[in-house]
DNA sequence: CTGAAAGCGCTTACAG
DNA sequence: CTGAAAGCGCTTACAG
């Protein structure tokens, strides 16, 4: 492997300074140098396969022209279409995304987190807030560039994108209501994260709005074994049979039906079923599951802009933006028996 | 944001040149300083929260500790599992995997490889492989070191690690056949990648050494709509309509489902799917998908071990690793009506 | 419009 | 065992 050609490979064949190659090679400063100058350089540039050391320029400039993003885990489907929103936006600003997964463990978010200020990351998305979070308030007490994703913090440190989990988990109610049903359960998601805390208000309220009472399961996590294991406690416990359950999230939806068939139950004839979220291939389900769709894209997209537009100097702070959410009715959800 | 703090700082404040703070900090040569002074160091690094600049080290020993990886598409479910596999391996090595979709477009393609050369990746791990691919053999002649993932080139380039595609087409014959299915079609994946061709010619092989006629359609992409595309042609054409299908991919053999589906037939009553892959959530289809299981985690981790090895000294050229496949057998077969 | 110089934060032969 | 110096590949005030 010959080695790279350098700036001052490029400076030499062109008969200049680094300088003016330097100058010359930069879309924003090519104006201070003279045309056909600037055209040499860049013919030599061409010549010699010439790339820029980003390293160099970083070290230099300080902007490492990278952002780092904190999820809990790839594999949850519901993160790949927000990564690839935040590309979106990032990639034809020329920054680029570093990926880091947490498994929901304290100690390999702090080590990702360290990994990517290490790496000079210029600013995080972070889709691993708690709400009382030591690493986002570390963050905030180090005055670094962060935006929240999904998951908020309960003192809104730094802007955050998230969908309108209230009126989407209303929307569920209502339709469940609609149905007929009148025994409503919450397979909840963790409630020291908004989303879990948030979406488990949400159906106490829309459930006792309509003058019935809430039953609600705390999961341990937004995982299909916690859902089954929920699902199982529901149905194993005392109290009436829930003929509707409205789901943290989608993948805690098919831990339910895991539990649903285990005990010899259909889905939806005698229990509805919504998830949270419409991940991918939710439609493919078995059954199709009615959800509430997030618009998972859009969300990294609008992440990403809003971090791109601190790193420009526009302060955004506390601000929230909170996404339309919709209910999709597959085939998880049909009048109770 | 008080800037951070830098090895000159930590040196200053334990009284060392700059030189002997990067020795103590270094786990590598913190051996050739008292142990005293190292003690010192670090004891300085902890108070001022020192985080080492990786773009400084980078610039001065020309590694980047970070590897290239260009996938199609995050999106797809298939490569979640693939980038969780290479991280296992490259994070305890103190590499980072930087992610780049290329959705096969051949100039987002040769952008994000030239964006990583820029950042000064140490290597790179392609799973956008053609069989004949201008960018691998770019890559070749630059001496570059890369490891290819799932999909090989025609020409033996660089080390493969791959699933045994033929073994696992011959067993999703062989269930078929034993189920009783005589009339079997298969839609493959663009032969132009290796996955597809092998897949085809497997097919055909295993197909034929039955005594039977094997029926091929060839999909334009491994998508849903492709697949869709690909059954509605097998369904509406002439000769007699198969019973067992062996799709290129999972997200084939769904878009086979809606296909069989809008045809008013039924899987696996009328006929029976085989996918590959078994990706994440195949068991929740509608029906649960009977597939061939591809391990994607160990397929990411072998790669990058084997890449790793290639950048520690040891020569892998044209290595191919097969990793075995298998068999799951779930609700999308069912014997011939 | 161009060049010479300094410096970003590290590491590493080279002396002592 | 430690320090002084050079240099990785850039960018950018400062002169001219």
């Amino acid at each position: 492997m010959d080695k790279p050609a350098t700036m001052s490979d490029v400076a030499r064949m062109a008969g200049v300074h680094k300088a003016t190659a330097s100058r010359a090679l930069n879309p924003m400063t090519s104006g201070q140098v003279n045309q056909a100058t600037a055209r040499r350089v860049l013919a030599a540039a061409k010549r010699l396969r010439y790339t820029p050391n980003t390293m160099a320029r970083s070290l230099r400039t300080s902007r490492s022209m990278t952002i780092g993003v904190l999820i809990p885990d790839l594999t949850n489907p519901l993160f790949p279409p927000v990564i690839r929103g935040i590309e979106s936006v990032l990639s034809p600003h020329g920054y680029t995304a570093l990926i880091a997964n947490t498994d929901n463990d304290e100690d390999l978010e702090a080590a990702g987190f360290e990994a990517m200020l290490a790496r000079q990351v210029d600013g995080f998305i972070l889709a691993t807030g708690r709400r009382e979070d030591r690493l986002v308030a570390a963050a905030h007490t180090r005055g670094l560039s962060v935006v929240l994703i999904n998951r908020g913090t309960d003192r809104p440190l730094f802007p955050l994108v998230t969908g309108d989990d209230s009126a989407g988990i209303a929307a569920a109610v209502e339709h469940l209501f609609n149905l007929g049903h009148r025994r409503l359960a919450h397979l909840a998601g963790p409630s020291d994260m908004t989303t879990g805390f948030v979406r488990g208000r949400a159906f106490r309220q829309s459930v006792a709005a309509h003058g019935l009472d809430p039953v609600v399961v705390a999961c341990d996590a937004y995982s299909v074994e916690s859902g089954r294991l929920g699902m199982d406690a529901l149905l194993d416990g005392p109290g009436a049979r829930p003929t509707g359950m409205v789901a943290g999230n989608d993948l805690i939806a098919i831990g339910a039906l895991h539990a649903i068939r285990a005990h010899a139950l259909r889905c939806p004839e005698d229990v509805s079923v919504v998830g949270f979220n419409d991940m991918p291939f939710a439609d493919e389900m078995q059954p199709p599951l009615t959800t509430i769709h997030v618009p998972h894209h859009e969300m990294g997209a609008e992440a990403a802009r809003i971090l791109l537009a601190e790193l420009d100097g526009a302060p955004a702070a506390g601000k929230t933006v909170t996404l339309p959410l919709r209910l999709v009715v597959r085939g998880s959800t049909a009048p109770p028996p």
